[in-house]
DNA sequence: ACTATTTCTTAACCTAGTTCAAGATACTTT
DNA sequence: AAAGTATCTTGAACTAGGTTAAGAAATAGT
């Protein structure tokens, strides 16, 4: 397995010479994952950013009830995994599984930290790549208060149509905040009304 | 007003010398503004990053109904603003508005590329800022699928006690996505339980 | 190809949270 | 202190979305 569309990901954002490449390469461990495998277990301590080649990986929260909650989908180009649990070093709350056949790169998180501090671009790579993240969660978080199910559906699969291909409707009704059986009934209606 | 608590609190998370903490200092643009007052416009670009260094902002989007919805409140040490607008340019969904008498430290765009290509240490600083931010919003998100209001009011107050004292109940409910008038009521049953 | 398992849908009934409208408490301003 | 404005509460009627249970359709395993 090859690690230079990462590569590639990292120079949309910043500049690398040939020798940052290499290193930053080097650090990385590919992992292969079947569809259904887990890659991170909720209540263990995070040790990965996880970044994803191919396929395609969720992240959900567990709650009391053992009802899955999706806190994130990940596909080609992607970084998922629990922020929280790998810098605080506490035990997750999210589990980390493959939709599909899927291969991933690993970084540890020491590799991390040594590539924050001998390239600045990757820090400016990751202040970056958070600062997009914290756009689109809160965009999130006000249209789960704004909008109803329906509407949020209709700009879920228009903001990610690549993902109907792998993500059961199940998991995109969690995704969303509603049951599969809501969500049923709004793609009957949605479907009668055309 | 004086700026050094803004500085106290970046070195909490990087260190700075001497000379690093004047250049900061200078960039900041102090601020007064009294309850009511907006900092940023909806429609707007957004042209500066906002710190509070005393009193209460909040954030919010305003719906096609003309409700608003809180995103986010910020006390003194915080940061708010809208990054979409600020980074791509594009205008704002969101205005700031104070909650109370307030003092804040306006950071305009140029400074702040400034800032983060002079020292590597602010790109830092904004990395860990985006990273924690990221951490509590995607925690939102989830409490808000997984918990009925009830218990999300719970445990709001018991994460941000401070801010009960400048934030009325009405922007509270919207924060947590509910009306007023179910607030209250949760706010009844709270009390004839015990 | 056959069976087992998982996913998706349907329908009847239920509930958390909303809407609307009115009254009660605060908080400002003069 | 009065009057005006904004906030908070209450209650009755309503609805978006949940629950339960069962069947249909798709996937996976042998």
């Amino acid at each position: 397995m090859n690690t230079s569309s990462f590569i590639t990901n990292i120079k949309k954002t910043v500049n690398l010479n040939e020798e940052e490449e290499k290193y930053i390469e080097s650090v990385f461990v590919p992992l292969r994952v079947k569809q259904g495998e887990f890659v991170e277990h909720s209540g263990e301590i995070t040790r990965y950013f996880i970044y994803v080649q191919s396929g395609c990986l969720m992240t959900y929260f567990t709650d009391r009830d053992a009802f899955d909650h999706v806190a994130q989908f990940a596909t080609a180009g992607w970084w998922t995994g629990d922020l929280h649990s790998i810098t605080k070093g506490v035990p997750s709350i999210y589990s980390t599984r493959a939709l599909a056949d899927s291969e991933v790169l690993l970084l540890p998180k020491n590799s991390q930290e040594e590539l924050l501090n001998k390239y600045p671009q990757m820090e400016r790579y990751f202040r970056i790549l958070y600062q997009n993240a914290l756009v689109t969660h809160l965009h999130r978080i006000i249209q789960g208060h704004a909008a109803a199910a329906d509407e949020r559906y209709i700009s879920f699969r228009e903001k990610y149509p690549s993902l109907e291909q792998y993500v059961p409707l199940k998991y995109i009704a969690s995704y969303l905040g509603i049951t599969p059986e809501f969500l049923s009934k709004i793609r009957r209606r949605l479907m009668e009304n055309r």
